[in-house]
DNA sequence: TATTGTTTTCTTACACCGCAAGAGATGTCA
DNA sequence: TGACATCTCTTGCGGTGTAAGAAAACAATA
């Protein structure tokens, strides 16, 4: 009675695994993620992941990284103009691709960042800056701002609740608003006042800019 | 044989639970927080929870909800002065706030903050900023994006990673900076230049206020 | 080809988790 | 006392991450 074990080679890959956790997320949410469904994902039982991936911790690492890997070209286009637009068309592209992946949204914002991948596109970002002329110290405080708030804004925007993907789409949360409790929040609801996520980031994300570039011109 | 089941009443309450949870995850790491260990924490056995809050989602939910509430006095002291300023000491405290849970920190920013403290904090906002002159809309960005950032922000300070509360003291993280792949970075690093998280907060800060103050000024 | 050794896959097992269902003790009130 | 609502516990199920190790698939060598 052979017990009939280990099927022939897949052509596994720790790249593989990862992407395919990254395609499973994107599809399933981050709470559906398991070793036991990706693996079945892949064709493979699910213990077999750990001789690619050593725990699932590791595992949502690898998929920051992987992520940023995979964004980096999107994210710093080659530079053209001043400093402030070059951040501006990276906060712009990291909300899309934040928005694109919203379960990776909340593994992005919980795990600390000092990864590769993260430390290279930051590295990339100071560089940028200096060569248009902001000193060290600036450059690194417009990157935290902006990148602070473009994790911020798009959580709020978009925040999935792990273990909640999907359950509640709540088109109409706001909807079922006391205006007697609530009559500010009311009556911006009423009047569709300050709905538009995207107006207010771009809104933000001048002010910003804007603010830090004054402070450095005002210094020069 | 009695089976001895149903101890004498403990006089749980629901608040009392969800203070209790708050306590642990301050301590334990919001990874550690199960039904079962917070019920021993309460002298009970953790089905007896479930008596008291619906599931672990509400769990969370209501511990948002309650710090929101604990807190509120705190975020929005007497209004007093410019509008930039009551926003401002509101930024502080609330980062002040966070830091001092930091497994709530994550749990704040991944659920959707549509609950009523949550709301009446952003209602009492819009107020106190309306009562200075700012018009509705621009008191909504300007609420959203000071939340925005100072979660951002606080969470790439402070982030935790779940599962991973406490596993990592990982002191100098950075001091292992290769200089030849991040010469940049590496240098910052060398020269101490832009490590002072708060420093940086009260930077950012300060120009996202001046920045909003002065549109509003122009446009008025 | 036969044998050895490495790489890959699978099986089994364990402790833990959230939670559904329901039994039974505790306390309250007529 | 009895009836009733409130509270706590027990049991059980399917799921999770992962430790340990057996066994099949392949590569290389004798």
């Amino acid at each position: 009675m052979p017990s009939r074990r280990a099927r022939p080679r897949t052509g596994l890959t720790r790249e593989k695994v990862i992407d395919a956790a990254l395609a499973f997320v994107d599809e399933h949410g981050l709470a559906a993620l398991s070793n036991r469904k990706l693996g079945a994902a892949l064709g493979v039982e699910g213990m077999t992941l750990y001789y690619y991936v050593p725990s699932k911790a590791a595992m949502l690492d690898g998929m920051v990284e992987r992520l940023l890997e995979l964004s980096a070209g999107d994210l710093f286009a080659e530079p053209a103009g001043q400093w402030t637009d070059v951040v501006r068309e990276f906060a712009v592209a990291l909300r899309r691709m934040l928005l694109d992946h919203p379960a990776m949204l909340t593994v992005l914002a919980t795990r600390p960042a000092a990864t590769p991948a993260a430390l290279a596109l930051l590295e990339r970002g100071i560089t940028v800056l200096r060569e248009d002329g902001v000193p060290l110290g600036d450059a690194l405080d417009v990157l935290n701002a902006v990148v602070s708030f473009t994790l911020g804004h798009t959580l709020a925007e978009a925040g999935e609740t792990p273990g909640h993907e999907g359950t509640e789409p709540d088109p109409g949360q706001f909807s079922t608003l006391d205006p007697a409790t609530y009559p500010q929040l009311a009556e911006a609801l009423g009047t569709g006042t300050g709905l538009d996520a995207e107006a207010r980031f771009h809104r933000t994300l001048h002010i910003l800019l804007a603010g830090f570039a004054a402070e450095l011109d005002g210094a020069r």
